[in-house]
DNA sequence: CAGCCTAAAGGCAGTCACTGCCACAAAGAT
DNA sequence: ATCTTTGTGGCAGTGACTGCCTTTAGGCTG
């Protein structure tokens, strides 16, 4: 495994950096499900073996991004000091002002096509949800409370994809940065709270029982 | 589409819960990546055609629950005057009350072969993740910030998922419910706020430029 | 610079989840 | 009993993904 340089490390970015070009060319004409794997294959000019090798997945063509991997690594550093929400937004602050006009553009273009395709946007989910594994890992390795970080940590992933998707849905005009500051900041009053619409009661117990009926298990 | 009763309906709840009971065993013996539908097809006596208009995906063998689907409407009426936590957390110990002993064994037979299996957790994600989907509808037309709802039930269901699988990893000794109790305390209190390691920063900015380099974009 | 060695790319064949289509059977209405 | 409707079974196909083996090319050594 080698890492940032070598030839044969930048050719295999580049490869892939054309490679994810041509696929969201064709994602973004064609649609999604009726591109398959072959024929981004064929019009980047590589094997279709050659990107399972280097994607995995169909839909890692889309949401691969270049950085992801570095990024685990100053989350992790912070982690020591701050809490999760903080660690987050100082690295995601830094990231986005690290980002050319370029790559922002890019990112946009992948998001809109994320959340315009039901089968990319639960990919993206799934390896969201390993990165909280990831954090979880960390954080209560070395602290107390084992449940409270998965807790966390997972609510904070979910309710940063939460305002990624709201972003999406509402025309993706503003920059999404400020939706998932937003977020955050929601994240951090707790999710009972809301800022609007404030209530007194929180843990009255009854309601319904003809609603007993309505079961639910876990899910 | 038939509800509760009718012939047919109560044929296909028990042909249902054949199917999985077989498949449960199937998976349980010899790992679920090793049986295919059609096996598990022949063993129950159906036609693979038929599983898959029951179930779906092979996944949902698994995952499905006889009462997922009625379970909606409960949560949907405690929404309107409870906020999301207390709205889950009625319904949630309304259904573990209901539940008799026969289902709660089988519950727990599926979440350990569920967090068991990656594949099988990860379309668990999913389905709450449709879940969550559905109740941001409800209560965004029903209140004021749409980007609020989006975040609060992501985190929601993302904090119970994660305690969930804290649960399992944990040897799943207690029962589910009161690792979910839990759960939605801590999303109550913030996710800031850890209740050990109490800190008093909440909003300091600065730290490494020499982690510029760790960029990282969304997911 | 030649030649070796290791690692990556291409090609092939196969598996399996999942789908559309059509023929058939059984539930429910008349 | 007959008609209609709705669900079931079988068939053939698609396409994502994998293991294996051959070939190519980077990277290092003398």
């Amino acid at each position: 495994m080698y890492e940032g340089s070598g030839l044969r490390a930048r050719k295999k970015r580049d490869a892939m950096h054309r490679i994810q070009d041509t696929a969201l060319d064709l994602f973004e004409e064609r649609g999604y499900d009726a591109v398959t794997i072959e024929e981004v294959a064929n019009a980047a000019a590589f094997a279709p073996r050659t990107l399972y090798r280097y994607f995995g997945t169909k839909e890692m063509l889309v949401i691969w991004d270049e950085h992801d991997e570095s990024a685990m690594e100053p989350i992790r550093r912070r982690l020591v000091s701050l809490d999760p929400i903080d660690a987050i937004r100082q690295v995601l602050h830094a990231s986005f002002e690290a980002m050319t006009e370029r790559e922002l553009a890019q990112l946009e273009r992948r998001l809109k096509l994320i959340y315009a395709n039901p089968a990319i946007e639960a990919a993206l989910t799934l390896h969201a949800d390993a990165l909280a594994r990831h954090l979880v890992g960390v954080i209560s390795s070395s602290q107390d409370d084992d449940l409270e970080a998965h807790v966390q940590v997972n609510a904070l992933v979910g309710g940063i994809l939460g305002a990624m998707r709201h972003w999406s849905l509402s025309g993706a005009s503003t920059p999404v940065m400020v939706s998932i500051d937003r977020a955050l900041a929601v994240l951090e009053r707790g999710v009972g709270r809301s800022s609007a619409h404030l209530r007194a009661n929180t843990g009255n117990p009854p309601a319904s029982t003809s609603a007993g009926k309505g079961k639910d298990h876990v899910r």
